[in-house]
RNA sequence: GGCGGUAUCGUCUAGGGGACUAGGACACGGCCCUCUCAAGGCUGGAACACGGGUUCGAAUCCCGUUACCGCUACCA
């Protein structure tokens, strides 16, 4: 077998859609699973709408995916010639004519149908026109749009994803290919492009399945060979309307300025289709390609629910090695104006092991971010839900910290066996018996300024002796000069 | 309206005639672990759209109905 060839065929009209994403994630699963390869198109035909920075979101979400594709990227407006060169050697082999109705003819005869509850299908008047009218016409001048002359029978094909499909062609009209001022339709243009570029696999969203018997007789009028298809199933929103602006982030990029990670994000996207069997659900980008399989294409659209994926990242927070985890977590970190990159790098022990005991407890870079600020800022701001509750009992928790100041600063190290045997100790002084928690959640409210945290040795040896003291007498202070 | 597509827990899905008392995951509830929060383990509730066939037997095959989605442009 020939080597696969597929494409992702974007319009540049906004940014990389989660939709599109998941489409060129398919495209690029299965090249990479077969030894294909996997181009990209940029379908830029409509002036008005497309932009450049469009193509630029499209380009930086497939590279943030790590979605690379092959060869050089085609932008579909520079093939115009070519486009119209087809379409003119369908006039000349007969399987396409001129049509010389203006636009406001259509449009009328469409509203008199409608009016008449018909279904308006053009009536292929000017397919009748005898050759010396067409001379006439062309000799006036006359503009013309270009129909493909769409044959009896019907046109069908195999889809990957859904067997057979088949469309009777009286329902296909002859669809113009090609404009009054000589540029190609849509259904031209990629067929023309997907020729040239020797695709052999044709993998999109479902939405154009009514384009594809269009286009399959476009590859026969062309004489060309005929790809395989195969449609995948559309995204929606909660409402299971298609996927779009008002359900929120829908774009990749959102999702990245959220902590999403890549990888879960491709692995979401995956499942969002396609299953690999077995009840698998976490994989990393290479157990993808060695699991993808077109049997296992969904032909149902899915429903966008963030609930997961926000799971899903943070199971890829875990399973990441700590050193990518590290990559992606600094800038954001340093973004975040606690911390510059060098201090980091020069305290990467110490930053390796805050990670360790952050990302199990976080969903997204932005926790992990979130909940680093209280060992990388010199004060710490109290949360008034955590000094509410835990901070209740002012004269027990005056009593509580003073006593473990106390403890804490006698200690000749700073371990955890020791510390936790000391402070231990102290909760047995003041009648807790084994119920340590009770002095370990005011001390967590005083070290972090919140009631969660990591294990409360563990932010102690974080934070460190001096610090650790600091905060203690700070909460003392916080606690004599508040009045409740 | 016409044409096409789709239909399993709230959501993502497994399932391709008997292994189904319909499995897994997210979310939700409970329990365990525990210094808090997570993570983890155990556990509960929760689905084959409806109606006809075919068959000894149907979530699985066929037909119809319904619902939803898409296309129906000199947009892509």
């Amino acid at each position: 077998m020939a080597t696969p060839r597929l494409r992702f065929a974007p319009s540049p009209t906004g940014y990389l859609h989660v939709g599109g994403a998941r489409t060129a994630l398919f495209n690029w699963l299965y090249a990479r699973k077969h030894g294909g390869v996997m181009l990209l198109r940029i379908e830029d035909t409509d002036k008005a709408r497309s932009t450049d920075e469009s193509t630029r979101a499209i380009f930086e979400g497939l590279n943030w995916l790590g979605l690379q594709w092959d060869e050089d990227v085609v932008h579909q407006g520079a093939n115009l010639d070519r486009h119209r060169a087809d379409a003119e050697r369908m006039l000349a082999n007969d399987t396409a004519y001129r049509c010389f109705c203006t636009q406001e003819e259509l449009a009328e005869r469409r509203a008199a149908a409608e009016a008449n509850k018909d279904s308006f299908k053009y009536d292929r008047r000017c397919d009748r026109l005898s050759a010396a009218d067409i001379a006439a016409r062309l000799a006036d001048n006359m503009p013309f749009t270009v129909r493909f002359r769409v044959s009896e029978g019907h046109t069908s094909w195999n889809d990957l994803v859904h067997d057979t499909i088949s469309f009777p062609n009286k329902d296909i009209e002859d669809f113009i290919i090609l404009r009054t001022d000589g540029t190609p339709i849509y259904n031209m243009a990629v067929v023309s492009d997907d020729i040239a570029m020797g695709i052999t696999l044709v993998m999109r969203g479902d939405d154009h399945i009514s384009n594809t018997p269009k286009q399959i007789l476009l590859y026969r009028a062309l004489g060309a060979e005929l790809p395989q298809f195969a449609h995948l199933p559309m995204i929606h929103g909660l409402d299971g309307k298609k996927l779009s602006k008002r359900h929120g982030a829908t774009a990749v990029g959102d999702y990245q300025h959220l902590g999403i990670l890549p990888g879960a994000m491709l692995n979401f996207l995956a499942l969002l289709g396609w299953a690999p069997g077995d009840d698998i659900e976490l994989m990393t980008r290479d157990e993808m390609i060695a699991l993808f399989d077109t049997k296992g294409l969904q032909k149902k659209a899915a429903i966008f629910d963030t609930k997961k994926l926000e799971w899903m990242n943070g199971q890829h927070l875990n399973l990441l090695p700590i050193d990518e985890l590290m990559s992606r977590v600094t800038p954001a970190l340093v973004a975040s104006g606690h911390v510059s990159a060098e201090w980091l790098a020069g305290h990467s022990e110490w930053y390796l092991k805050l990670l360790e005991l952050l990302k199990v407890r976080a969903r997204t870079v932005d926790d992990i971010v979130q909940q680093a600020g209280p060992y990388l800022t010199e004060s710490v701001v109290y949360d008034p839900d955590a000094v509410a509750r835990q901070w209740k009992d002012r004269a027990f928790t005056e009593t509580a910290l003073a006593g473990v100041h106390e403890a804490l600063s006698a200690l000749p190290g700073w371990n955890a066996t020791a510390m936790e045997e000391a402070l231990r100790a102290v909760a047995e002084r003041l009648g807790l018996g084994d119920k340590a928690g009770k002095i370990f959640q005011p001390l967590r409210v005083a070290l972090t300024g919140s009631s969660a945290s990591p294990g409360i040795f563990d932010v102690l040896e974080l934070l460190g002796r001096e610090r650790s003291l600091a905060r203690l007498s700070s909460a003392l202070h916080f606690i004599a000069n508040t009045t409740t």
